[in-house]
Order: C-alpha cells, then structure tokens, then sequence
DNA sequence: GTCTATAATCAGATAGAC
DNA sequence: GTCTATCTGATTATAGAC
C-alpha cells in the first residue's frame, strides 16, 4: 500500500505540473504577444484549454499568472549560461546570451513586460522566485562585463551597470519587430544587425 | 457687427483651442508616465479639471486621445528638426535630435504607445496627420542618414531603415528609466552614456 | 460645451455543484 | 481540480438637463 499510494500522489503531482506547465507556456507565448496588460485570463484559459476557473486554482490572480512565466524564463536563461564553456571569452559568451535572447524575442518566446505597470512590478519584486533568478543571471553577466572591460574587449568607460542594462534592453528591443515586419531581412540578417549596432554602434570604425 | 461676430468666433475657437491643447499635454503626460492600456479616461478628464463627457465632445475616444498626443509629438519633432542648421553634418543632426528625444523621455514628455496593441495602432494609420509627420519626420532623417553613411560617417554595412529604427527606439530605450532610478548618475550623464553606447557600441574602440 | 447621472461592456475573481 | 454560472468593480462611452 505505502508504493501504490507513494506512485498514485507522484502521478498526480506529475499531471499537475504537466498542467501548470501548460498554462505557464501560454502566458508566456501571450504575453510576448500582446503584454502583460493587453492578455486577458479568459485567453489563458482558452489557450489552455481549460476553464477560467480552473486557472485560478493553480494561480491566485493575473499577476502571478504572468510572475509565473518570468520565473520560468530566468530559469531557462540560467539553463543557458550553464552551456556555455566556462572558460570561453566573457565578451564570447555574453555575445552568446545576447543573441540568444534577442532569438527568443523574434521567436515570440519573449514575455514583455510593460516597465511601467506598478501591480505587476510590486508581484514580481515580491517573488523570491524571481528576484533570485535575476540577482543570479545579473551576478553571473556582471562578472563577465567586468572581466571583459578588464581585459580591454568591452569599453571601460561605460559603468558595468549601464553594460548590463543595455544587454538587457536588448531582449525587448523594438527594432526586432520592425525589422521582421519589414520583410526585407530574415531572422539571422536581423540578429546580426542588431548585435552589430549593440557591440559596434553605428559610427562607421 | 461684422468685426464683432469676427472677433467672437476667433475668440471663442482660442479658446476651444486652448482647451484641447490642455487636454492634449495632460495626455501626453500620463502616456508617458503609464502607458495607453493604463491610462483611464477618468484620469485624462481629472487632470484636466473637466468632466469626462465634455472630453468626448472634443475626441470621440480614447484612442483618438492618444493619436492626438502623439500627432503633437510628431508635430514637435518637425518643429524641431526645422530648427536645426542647414549646412551641419547631418551626423551631428541626427546626434541632436537623439539627444532630444531622450531628453524628451527622461522628463516624462515622451508618451509610449505598447507597440503590440491593435486598436491604436489602427487608430493611428488611419489619422493622416500622424502618418504625414511620420513620414515627413523618416524623410529627413532618412537623409541625413544616407549622406552620413555616403560621407563615411556613419557605418554603412547597416541598412539606412535600420539606422532609423535604431534612432527611433532610442526615444523609448528602458535604459534611461533604469539608470534613472538607479540614481547613480544624472540626466546628463545617463544620455552621454545612452548615446555613447548607441553611436560607438559597447566594444572597446 | 459643460455638467451629473447612467448605461453598457468587459475583465478579474469567486461560488458551489460534481 | 474542473466545470458553469455569477459577482464585482472598473472603464469606456452616452443621455439629457442647463
């Protein structure tokens, strides 16, 4: 009795997290897709599959619907920065992790977050989940900044700080989008553009 | 009688001017300060001192509110590009107006319409006095650009269309709000920094 | 044109049966 | 946990008096 019930309580907890899974992938992909304010939870549960009140047994409110969804995108950012080999070049890597979110924002797999949107903000300040992923990839990118401005291959001049929020800034940059809607250019053209202007600017060298 | 009725009319359409301009600013405040999605009629109407049914005598929704501000905003630009001198480079134009459109966005004068939502931007395509603005405001600068690269000043491996966006995202870059509240450095500092980076790169030169 | 009062709608959240 | 049905509040928009 004690395997059957240990196995019965596994599988559940399995199909719940399946479930949540499921849920949390739609937030993401509509909140990359209309925003925070603009997605409305009768289209999570309509996109899940599953009735809105259902949601709210897994979520207590909008929020942490979309709090959710942030969580999981550190996580797979910390996924990321664990494949990279620890002893490339930190510019290297950070170029890596650059490219690599501006794909996911042209893939729609970006959530974007209105910055101005205080019931959100406070959520999100409020989850341990979320500061802890972003206080750990910040630690992480920052110290390669560092290193790289200390080897002469990112401009010293620029505080770390200011570095770290320009790579950032690159994972909602808008010139992604009007570039694809565009249709001249496809999406490596379009990566190597924008990292172009990131790392080089547009001064002619 | 005929200077009288003359006078009266002029007066009264000052005045019926003066009023939307009045509610024209207090809607480009709050969209700079929260956003179209977050900013409610109630608030326009509060900020102005009228009652909200007499705000739709002037604008019959609040999209046509937003679309307003952000005709106005075009409407500045032009005026200001007008000021700039003929025969500078146009390197240095395109530096300045830069500059000012971020300045514009560091004192809260710079509305941000949420790029994704549909209902605006349906609005504003079909208001002929903001695609005029846009277009006229993108002619200029699209020269400038063009010459710029011809004259080796600018890179011109980049598309210009890329260069453009690249310029206009500046005036909504999470950059300065971020070094703004970090509070380490000062408006002046934070667009050498933001300009710094977004004309010479991040890489060491 | 401006106001007060109200309609109409939509969206976040909940009740309660199963 | 999931559902249907409903509540509640906020928000866009309008009616109608002055």
């Amino acid at each position: 009795m004690k395997t059957g019930n240990v196995v019965k309580v596994s599988f559940k907890e399995q199909m719940l997290q399946a479930r949540e899974d499921a849920i949390i992938r739609a937030v993401n992909h509509l909140l990359a897709e209309k925003g925070f304010e603009a997605m409305t939870v009768d289209e999570v549960a309509a996109s899940v599959g599953i009735a809105k009140a259902s949601l709210y047994k897994h979520f207590p409110s909008k929020e942490d619907l979309a709090c959710a969804a942030m969580v999981r995108v550190m996580q797979r950012a910390q996924d990321f920065l664990a494949t990279l080999p620890p002893d490339a070049e930190p510019l290297d890597k950070l170029r890596t992790v650059v490219r690599w979110t501006m794909q996911l924002k042209l893939d729609g797999e970006m959530p974007s977050l209105p910055s101005q949107n205080s019931s959100l903000r406070a959520t999100l300040m409020a989850s341990k989940d979320y500061m802890n992923g972003l206080l750990e990839v910040s630690d992480i990118l920052g110290a390669w900044i560092e290193t790289a401005q200390a080897t002469g291959r990112i401009n010293a001049q620029i505080p770390a700080i200011a570095v770290l929020y320009t790579l950032y800034a690159r994972a909602c940059d808008p010139v992604l989008e009007f570039l694809k809607m565009g249709g001249q250019h496809d999406n490596d053209q379009i990566l190597d553009l924008v990292m172009s202007t990131c790392f080089d600017g547009l001064n002619a060298r």
